[in-house]
DNA sequence: AAGACGAAAGTGGTTGA
DNA sequence: TCAACAACTTTCGTCTT
């Protein structure tokens, strides 16, 4: 499990060397969160987390033997998964049915443990959060640290009372919105509002509150993210994507990308990327696959061409 | 005919009073 | 809360390949 102060710096900044061609241009998998080079393919896996055993057991008996915990501890659950029941059995660890005075303090005793579990208003918002969570995530297809993150963001505004006044379903869709961003595969605000039943002003309130309500540093979606996933819709080659990045890092350097959206960028870097490496698209697909208009990648297009002095061979 | 281009009017978000 | 503003979208006619 990581924390936000581990992730807020761990993502790759594509300056990766590749272990197996040697080039550095590695970009991310923004479905399943992976680190992948765009030349040979090879598919870096150092930095995921398994919360998995260290030990390995080959039939159920080893498992029994070896297991010295229970399931692996997470946010997404209210009770991050660690919380304990009592049986409603009125039978001890030997399956002997208790009786008498010890029933009664066994009774006494559930009674008071569920009380404590849910009759906090706390919990029983969690609950549901988690739930709703957990529904939105997977219909998003968003890897899981990612959701862990969400269910961090959750937590601290719940806690914070900011979820107080809102629906806990825009709160939700805000936390899944900011951690994607966190994580730097940033996912349009429209896109998660279309798969809840709350409307996009709410959630863009939601999301306003939490990030001034508590101390999280979440930056604003580059261009640069973008890419991986643009291009992947476009089943573009590899030095096209790699000439893109170069693009969109002289353009940073240029100070035009401020200001701007980040797709229309992302989308007339690929354009020029495209023309440039002989393996071109029509501004139509590339501003559908970005997801802003054909004139948004125009215009963007002529600026970039205009300040980075980059020369466009029309006869191609 | 498809793609690229650019003008003009309209829209939603941000900023400062 | 409201107006001003920049960026972006929509629409449409024209030019180029």
């Amino acid at each position: 499990m990581k924390n936000l102060a581990d992730t807020k710096g761990a993502h790759i900044t594509g300056k990766e060397v590749c272990m197996g061609c040697g080039q550095n241009i590695f970009t991310e998998d923004y479905t399943r969160g992976e680190h992948t080079c765009t030349v040979c393919g090879l598919v870096a896996s150092e930095r995921t987390v398994d919360s998995g055993p260290e030990w390995r057991a080959f039939t159920a008996e080893e498992r029994n033997a070896r297991a010295r915990t229970g399931s692996p501890m997470t946010l997404t659950i209210a009770d991050k998964g660690i919380s304990t029941t009592i049986d409603w059995r009125n039978r001890d660890a030997n399956g002997r049915v208790i009786g008498g005075n010890t029933r009664a303090a066994i009774y006494r005793m559930r009674k008071w443990h569920i009380r404590s579990m849910l009759h906090s208003s706390q919990h029983r918002n969690l609950g549901i959060a988690m739930n709703e969570l957990q529904r939105l995530s997977s219909q998003l297809g968003v890897p899981r640290d990612v959701r862990e993150t969400a269910a961090l963001i959750y937590r601290k505004s719940l806690f914070k009372k900011l979820v107080r006044g809102r629906s806990i379903e825009s709160v939700v869709a805000a936390s899944v919105y900011l951690a994607c961003r966190i994580h730097r595969i940033p996912r349009p605000l429209d896109e998660i509002v279309t798969e809840t039943n709350v409307d996009r002003k709410q959630v863009g309130h939601s999301v306003r509150r939490i990030v001034s309500g508590i101390s999280i540093n979440v930056p604003l979606p580059s261009a640069k993210d973008l890419i991986p996933r643009v291009s992947s819709d476009l089943m573009l080659e590899g030095r096209t994507i790699k000439k893109a990045t170069e693009i969109i890092n002289q353009a940073k350097e240029k100070y035009v990308t401020i200001g701007k959206a980040p797709g229309g960028i992302a989308g007339a870097a690929l354009y020029i990327a495209g023309i440039l490496e002989e393996d071109r698209r029509t501004q139509r697909e590339i501003a559908q696959a970005s997801r802003v208009t054909e004139v948004t990648i125009r215009n963007r297009y002529k600026e970039l061409v205009r300040v980075l002095g980059i020369t466009i061979n029309v006869s191609s």
